[in-house]
DNA sequence: ACCTGTGGCTGATCAC
DNA sequence: GTGATCAGCCAC
């Protein structure tokens, strides 16, 4: 084995412009061909590395880890050997100390956390510690993955399994002895695909057949959905009872589990985290949490939902009617072997659309695949200061005391139906008043930030030029992936400087750029009413307004207006026409309808489209607004009666009438603050107390509502969607009814709709 | 040990 | 019944 790998041949693709060749966005080394950076003891480092014809190649390197003090002093007393080097500039952590090892070092940062009080993190604590080895590593080295590869470059290995489950059960416990492994499916990247089936082998040979596979193919990713909460751990809890591992890492090392907590957007996730030394693991499943926070598109995060959303559904899938599939035909192997295979493709296909985005994040930033996965945008962005300032030996401020900051401008101006309407928007509001006045974190002594922005637009703009230009579809993806990738951190910048936990982080700053905002939205708004025409209603960077005559609606006269409005905003400031419609339901701030000139209907808001709502009554608002928003108001009152009727004869299926909800807490916590008070009892939660499963923060729970009063307890008359029978439905009808007559009769009136008789008088 | 933000709406529960 | 509070979801 090599010990250094830049002689290493590597068949990587040239990406299309020159990006990469930005040290602070990129890292200071350019060592291309990086798959994958893995801790190999206290001292020693294991890069994996592309080499000639798809070979991969182990080399060593160094680890000299280290952490940032504010006074030499918190190292009085400390026994362990330590070298230290003083920083230049007046950030408050102005010495960097080695230590000879992992160990070394996490010893050091005990005797820190006891000279000092606090522990590592805290906003008082006078020291840095990053206890992410590989992190550190690559800060400390200028390193990051996969540079001079492209995403086509990685061996992916897709691997799904079915299990068996006790008759009387719900679902498939791997303590079980019956509930075993029926099959394993595994697709790869290279064409491979294979099931392992009960039906031919034991379990513990199975097993031992899909460990054989992952070393024969190698690949540098294995992906599963729900890969860490379930397949994982089923396969380790049934590989146990046989006394096996999984032993799926590169040099044969079992993987390995631990605890952890995952943020996507205001939820967090109980999700374990797994490594396979050397190879990265996806779970789909997460992947598609975050997709999720700004899509907000997706039904459920099952599978097959999320294979339809994305329009990737196995061709191959054998079609059920009706029940979710693995309970129907646990009982026909041929079937549960097909509907296995479907299942490992499709993860594949997900892998394909949802990770280039992570993978061309971590060409970027010094974390491997994984954590760029699960951190925060001002996490990673952050992790591009600290690499920076420590390359050129420069102290680093600590983190600013937490301000309140204030936030864009909403309101609504007019309620009810309105049309037509367009919408204009500033085109990337934030990052433009950034650029624009020259707004940057007071202890950016570097001048890091504003350069970074300007960059990371200049590539996106050649990102898109590019792409236009694409000679091959495959190119045109990539640099789309690209483009998008540096919008999202563009984007990221602003919530950088108003970030409770970064060290250049600025709330004044920030305040700034709100406040330069809310002027300019609002100088948007008078230009529209000095020009005669109705703001509707504002959020943040955007306002839907009715133009002041019909010709302004066309899309010639929409254009002219824009640019007019354009004119008056102040340099480095673009309005845009993002929208024209031909009607729009005007209900609340941040929540409204719009129907567009090809008769499509939108939803936007919590309080129209929640999944938090039953389906049924979702369904019945946007009949309900698309007969609105048509003109076709008259055709309302009958539409209510016969979802009505259709209640009464219990026509719904119950996946309509069910709730399902997202548990937040932990069961002991729900439990805890129930007792004191804290908080109200609630259906999900009870159900899941009830079921007797593992249920984690970020677990969802069905359920629907029994008994025949409209005014139940819905904590306790709530019951879990699996165990509705059909041949004796108890869905409580009067309460659904009674919620669906609420609905007609505050969205009614809202579209112009008289409900008449003794409707009326009823207030 | 980990963590981007503010603003807004609704339903369920509970105290009054 | 009413209002307060909490939790959950969503817009940007």
């Amino acid at each position: 084995m090599a010990t250094d790998g830049r002689g290493v041949g590597v068949e990587a693709k040239a990406t299309t412009f020159a990006h990469e060749s930005s040290p602070v966005l990129y890292g200071a080394d350019p060592r291309p061909g990086i798959i994958a950076v893995e801790p190999l003891s206290d001292r020693v480092m294991e890069l994996v590395l592309a080499g000639p014809e798809g070979r991969r190649e182990r080399i060593r390197q160094n680890f000299v880890p280290g952490l940032w003090l504010e006074r030499r002093e918190l190292l009085a007393g400390y026994p362990g050997e330590v070298s230290i080097m003083e920083l230049a500039g007046d950030g408050e952590l102005r010495f960097y100390a080695t230590a000879s090892g992992g160990r070394e070092l996490d010893q050091l940062q005990r005797h820190l956390k006891a000279e000092s009080g606090e522990s590592a993190g805290r906003r008082q604590a006078p020291y840095l510690y990053l206890g992410d080895r590989v992190h550190l590593h690559l800060l400390a080295t200028g390193q990051t993955l996969f540079k001079g590869l492209v995403f086509e470059d990685l061996k992916r290995l897709a691997i799904d399994i079915e299990t068996d489950c006790a008759p009387g059960y719900e679902f498939s416990n791997p303590e079980r002895e019956s509930d075993r492994i029926l099959t394993i499916a595994v697709a790869g990247s290279d064409g491979f695909a294979a099931v392992i089936d009960a039906g031919e082998r034991s379990e513990p040979e199975m097993l031992a057949e899909l460990e054989r596979l992952i070393r024969e193919h190698d690949p540098d990713m294995i992906a599963g959905h729900n890969l860490f909460k379930f397949d994982l751990e089923y396969l380790r809890v049934r590989a146990a009872r046989y006394g096996q591992e999984l032993r799926w890492g590169r040099d044969g090392a079992p993987i390995r589990r631990r605890p952890s907590r995952v943020m996507v957007a205001e939820r967090v996730l109980d999700v374990p985290r797994w490594e396979a030394r050397g190879r990265h693991l996806i779970d789909t499943w997460l992947l598609v949490q975050f997709y999720d926070v700004s899509s907000r598109a997706l039904e459920s995060f099952a599978l097959k939902d999320v294979a339809r959303h994305f329009g990737v559904s196995a061709s191959d899938r054998p079609v059920i009617e009706g029940a979710d599939v693995p309970a129907v035909h646990r009982t026909d192997p041929a079937r549960v072997r097909a509907y296995n295979l479907a299942d490992a493709r499709e993860v594949d296909r997900l892998v394909t659309l949802l990770l280039p985005s992570y993978f061309l994040q971590a060409q970027i930033f010094p974390y491997s695949l994984q954590n760029v996965v699960v951190r925060g945008n001002a996490t990673k962005i952050n992790s591009l200061f600290v690499r920076e300032y420590m390359r050129q030996g420069h102290a680093l401020p600590v983190l600013p005391e937490i301000t309140e900051i204030a936030g864009g401008t909403t309101a609504v101006f007019e309620q009810g139906i309105v049309g037509p309407v367009l919408h204009a928007d500033v085109r990337s509001l934030y990052p433009s008043i950034m650029l624009a006045e020259n707004i940057r974190p007071a202890r950016d002594e570097l001048h890091l930030l504003p350069g970074l922005l300007s960059q990371l637009r200049d590539f996106r703009l050649a990102a898109r030029r590019a792409m236009a230009a694409a000679a091959t579809p495959v190119e045109r993806h990539h640099l789309d992936a690209l483009q998008s990738t540096f919008k999202i951190l563009i984007n990221s910048f602003y919530g950088y400087l108003g970030s409770n936990f970064a060290n250049w982080a600025d709330p004044e700053a920030a305040n700034l750029v709100t406040r330069r905002g809310r002027e300019i939205v609002s100088a948007m708004l008078a230009g529209i009413r000095r020009r005669n025409g109705r703001p509707i209603e504002v959020d943040t960077d955007g306002v839907y307004f009715v133009p002041p005559d019909p010709a302004a609606a066309d899309p010639a006269g929409a254009d002219a207006f824009i640019a007019e409005l354009g004119g008056e905003l102040p340099a480095g400031i673009q309005v845009e026409l993002a929208g024209r419609y031909r009607a729009m339901l005007s209900y609340k701030a941040k929540n409204y309808a719009l129907l567009d000139w090809e008769g499509r209907l939108t939803i936007t808001g919590s309080g129209l489209r929640s999944r938090g709502v039953e389906r049924y009554l979702r369904d019945f608002l946007y009949e309900l607004l698309t007969l609105a928003l048509a003109g076709r108001g008259a055709e309302i009152p009958a539409l209510f009666a016969r979802a009505q009727s259709r209640l009464e004869s219990h026509g719904y299926p119950i996946r309509d009438l069910a709730k399902t909800e997202t548990l937040a807490d932990s069961l002991p916590i729900y439990r805890a603050k129930v007792a004191e008070g804290a908080r109200n009892r609630s259906a999900a939660y009870e159900l899941a107390l009830a079921s007797g499963r593992d249920l984690r923060p970020g677990d969802q729970v069905s359920y629907y509502v029994t008994g025949n009063s409209p005014r139940v307890m819905v904590a306790d008359a709530a019951r879990p969607v699996a165990a509705w029978d059909p041949a004796r439905p108890d869905e409580n009808a009067a309460y659904y009814r009674a919620k669906l007559k609420e609905y007609y009769e505050k969205f009614a009136p809202l579209v112009g709709v008289d409900l008449g008789g003794q409707e009326a008088f009823a207030f």
